[in-house]
DNA sequence: CGATCAATGAAACGTTTGTTTGAAATGGGG
DNA sequence: CCCCATTTCAAACAAACGTTTCATTGATCG
């Protein structure tokens, strides 16, 4: 009755692996079961159905990074800066970085991608509280008079660098060639993203925006 | 015989459109020929199967794309700034705008999340020649001494940010709320991500990078 | 021991999938 | 008119899917 080795966790398991590389819909109950050595009628048994499944299995994921997620109590005489560029590394670390089960960001992602049902507590639990972290890091940056939607779309900025290297890593590869790709580490990725961003930020901190921003669009 | 109405152009018109909403797995060739007002078996007749149909779909959405790929021919005398603004704003439009059929970018952007084996002919015909523009308008703004990772980093910055508004529409509309998310017109975006890069672009102008770019990394 | 109940197993259920069949139209030349 | 090649059609194919049934196990308790 070991809570890792009963029938129910070896289901997760198996699930929230086969789902994050297959998907939903090619995922099968049949693979799944396979690889939890059980039988296709123990789906049924302990969450009723395959959609059920699903939805438990992203939710132990999400429960599994749960720990993970970055709200690592900096010290306060840490400069913003530094703040930041553990953020982003951070970050790229639960995006690309090995060790740990793939299927915990894989069926996460996917998820985020292509919603279903188990969107909006995703979202809830686990990608709105590591935003809140960010703007916390991005007020240091940005003037108290910065509207809240141009901080949104510098926020934006950050992570949409961020994930670019996760969701379309097999076009990147193409591109630049495997030689080229086997030496973007996350080191490598993290401090070009944290230049790239904090020499942006500054101008952000000098001058006005240069757009003001037109409050009824057309 | 008239090649817009005939069977053939029918299944391939939507053959896209509904792979483009469903995905290759989830859609089916009875609710592409329902579309086509086609029997069945014309997929078998003029295509074999339903993998050959998904890859003359794909090459039928990177043709009709392709006259928009953007080679503008920017006049000389236009400043290297409005260049950039000028690309980041197409691409946006492209991947934002409406008007045209709104599956030949979501089929190509399906296969190059998920490629198949029509992502090598994506990459060559359409991906490439883009990149190879973007990377002729950095060169303006970069010192020929940079070596081509970082210039290709500095790409990736760019177009990671345009991307994640199409790829993560829906988490943003969650996380921002409908009523901001109805505010995020293309100029406003285009805006925020050109000043956002050429702010950043700039320092890289100026000073040399941070890291010198480790040859063998461990 | 015998009864009880959660848990597992093998087999089959009905549907839907991609694919195939063979006949029925269709439309020009001889 | 008949013939022939091209194209369409309804019907059925085998395979795979999620789901269900029902018999069997194995431990627990009276």
């Amino acid at each position: 009755m070991s809570p890792n080795d009963d029938t129910k966790s070896r289901l997760l398991e198996a699930a929230g692996r086969v789902f994050s590389e297959k998907g939903y819909d090619l995922a099968t109950v049949r693979e799944i079961c396979l690889g939890a050595d059980a039988n296709v009628a123990a789906v049924h048994y302990y969450f009723g159905d395959k959609s059920r499944l699903y939805i438990e299995a992203v939710r132990e994921a999400q429960c599994a990074r749960a720990e993970d997620v970055p709200i690592p109590q900096w010290q306060p005489e840490m400069s913003s800066e530094d703040k930041l560029r553990d953020f982003i590394k951070t970050f790229l670390t639960r995006l690309l970085g090995k060790g740990r089960p793939d299927w915990h960001l894989g069926i996460m992602l996917r998820e985020l991608a292509h919603p279903t049902q188990a969107c909006h507590e995703l979202v809830r639990d686990y990608i709105r509280p590591m935003a809140d972290v960010l703007k916390v890091i991005l007020d240091d940056f940005l003037p108290a008079s910065m509207p809240m939607v141009q901080r949104h779309l510098i926020g934006f900025s950050i992570v949409g660098q961020c994930l670019f290297y996760y969701v379309h890593k097999p076009i990147i590869r193409e591109l630049v060639g495997d030689e080229e790709y086997q030496g973007y580490h996350i080191d490598l990725l993290a401090d070009h993203i944290a230049r790239f961003t904090l020499s942006s930020l500054q101008s952000f901190t000098t001058s006005p925006p240069p757009v003001p921003l037109p409050e009824t669009p057309a």
